[in-house]
DNA sequence: CATCTAATTAGACAATAAGCTAAATATTAA
DNA sequence: TTAATATTTAGCTTATTGTCTAATTAGATG
């Protein structure tokens, strides 16, 4: 979950989220994307990969990426607990 | 946005904000519950304060913190937005 | 006004992170 | 098996970040 936080903390590992909600796409189409070399995204891959914010699969030559929304949905688990009631499970705010 | 993202990617940083859910505290109250000098906590508040996911009010010698939602919220609505239906907006994908 | 308390600012330092190039691995194809 | 393509791994450099102590600011109080 903190590494989660963490993979989403960069603009670039956001965007290639985005993008992969799109489509699934290979590691090569999404360096195409961005002005960083290649080793670069592919370290960026791998963060989200350890965050579990994405799944890769060999396809031949190529390596398929695609989102993978678990980790995702309890990341906004985390925000929804934040926006509830105020207070919430402690104080006693009945009127 | 952005700083937001970054400032939520700090475990202490997401504790502070858990515990301002609770209720309103001071900077002391806050450094209290840490094991980081109050100088540490100061700059984690400003870092909050910047990604205006907190706000701050003297109140006499203390400082007061509270939480501000609305950008929190408008995290959230990223999220949404990644969960929401797989290539929305680009492909058409009526059956 | 002198002092005490609360909090921040300043400056330093070690650890982390993002970027690059070059080299290695894996798969396909000739 | 050699060559070509796709991707990752290794190693390095620079920038950012989290932490600390010491010094400063701001308000309250004797």
């Amino acid at each position: 979950m903190n590494d989660a936080f963490k993979a989403l903390s960069d603009p670039t590992r956001r965007k290639i989220l985005q993008l992969l909600k799109e489509r699934d796409l290979t590691a090569g189409e999404i360096a195409d994307q961005f002005n960083i070399s290649k080793p670069s995204i592919s370290h960026h891959l791998n963060i989200l990969k350890q965050a579990q914010l994405v799944q890769d699969e060999r396809q031949g030559q190529n390596i398929l990426y695609s989102l993978n929304l678990s980790v995702m949905q309890e990341a906004m688990g985390w925000f929804l607990g934040m926006i509830g009631t105020k207070g919430d499970g402690h104080d006693d705010e009945r009127k």
